[in-house]
DNA sequence: AGGCCTAGGTAACAGCGTGTAACAGAACAC
DNA sequence: GTGTTCTGTTACACGCTGTTACCTAGGCCT
């Protein structure tokens, strides 16, 4: 792929001066939109890559817009916004956005994010959904979901405990996507209740988990080929995964 | 089948979005819901497999809805609702609802809920209705239930103690649906007078009573086959019971 | 380079849930 | 009554998981 196209939508002159500067200098062409006819017009002259719009864009709703583009054509679409409740996420998320960030963000999660979803656009210009879940593999491992079993190259069985499994899926879920901690404890400890899910945890639990499952899913656990640190954002799992479906 | 399609129906934006994120990360495919014209408009546009329906939906009863849908469709409902009393559970299942959980759930519950929901519907799209019980076969195992009689795979002859074959028939009629020690103590104490049921029992009798059970029905009671722990939620009868009738 | 600050890795520990052996009382057969 | 079987309680072992504390590694400054 040549360089990246980025369309920065923002109606505030001076954030989007500022993300098209800094996404410049990280190797990207970044062009700046003001509104939903700008970004037409850019749409209808050159091929653009990803499209990071704003919610809040004047009177309008980003994620309107989104709605509409995600009707029109597929170019993926990053959500930034200022609202960082589950519920707007979900909005976004519901709107056919590949992915949402909250302001005011970490510089370096937000060019993860960017660099993941351009990696999955690339390589699944049909989507590649899930059909149904049951094994899964990953550089050389195997998962079976239903008998909750996991192989390694080499054939051996390991086993994994409830939460190492449960963190294993999430990743698998999500390759090539930086997760944050808050992320990951999130979709670990949804509880249900809807209540103390999120809770501040102060801990260093998912740290300490994520090491456990390297112990155990890496063959050479100090370099990690799988579950690798992103300093200052989280972790990614950084291999391909390979979905089969049932039977 | 493909990757089952969920309805996530609730009017409450927050409670509806961690639920549909929860059961995406677990690998469904779920869609967001608030009221029934939504719901409608869901099931006329594609497949639903499942649907997750809040009791309480602003002033319309979910129960009132899923009477309704029972008349017209047989897509499987799970009811989900505020209100544990027992006579709100049996207001559920009387009108038609494949299961029912209280909130606050566990959300391994809850998945385990959905998926032998899902796992009932895959095999009985005609309903296999019982005549009169009295034989069941299960991962190579035989029970009369007319002479009180197990058969391992391998011919012996097991005998089992009172409690043992009233725990053996409520797993038997509920296979694959996680049960909590306390549904089971409900359930085992219910002694006919209905009266003492659901004592508050503080003890581990349940755990006792499954290890002896596992001790005579699994070949390997340390990997047990049949009788699964849920480790924060109860026990699991992890097979297909194949119902034979009278005749 | 060296020094400093912070983020991350991880060993050790503590708390909790579950498995289960051992015990004791209850129920039952004789 | 005696003896046997059943069943709930208790106590201990063990694995899982979150916390803490300490150490190392990575950045940034001068």
């Amino acid at each position: 792929m040549t360089i990246p196209r980025l369309l920065v939508v923002d109606d505030d002159a001076e954030t989007r001066g500022m993300l098209t500067q800094f996404l410049r200098q990280n190797g990207f062409i970044a062009l700046p939109c003001d509104s939903e006819v700008t970004i037409r017009e850019q749409l209808d002259s050159g091929r653009v890559d990803l499209i990071l719009l704003d919610v809040m864009l004047g009177d309008e709703y980003g994620v309107d817009i989104c709605k509409r583009l995600r009707h029109e054509q597929d170019v993926p679409v990053i959500l930034v916004s200022a609202l960082s409740a589950d519920h707007h996420r979900m909005a976004g998320y519901e709107v056919g956005a590949d992915d949402y960030i909250a302001k005011p963000f970490n510089p370096n999660l937000l060019l993860a994010r960017v660099k993941a979803v351009l990696h999955r656009a690339k390589r699944s210009s049909s989507l590649t959904y899930r059909r149904s879940i049951s094994t899964f593999r990953f550089g050389g491992w195997f998962y079976d979901a239903k008998r909750d079993e996991v192989t390694s190259p080499q054939g051996y069985q390991v086993s994994l405990s409830r939460k190492e499994t449960a963190l294993l899926k999430v990743f698998l879920g999500n390759p090539h996507i930086p997760l944050t901690r808050e992320e990951i404890n999130t979709a670990l400890d949804v509880t249900g209740d809807g209540q103390d899910a999120g809770n501040g945890n102060p801990g260093r639990a998912i740290d300490v988990l994520v090491g456990r499952l390297r112990g155990k899913i890496e063959t050479e656990p100090k370099v990690p080929e799988l579950l690798r640190t992103q300093r200052g954002v989280g972790y990614v799992f950084a291999v391909d995964v390979a979905v089969e479906d049932d039977q």
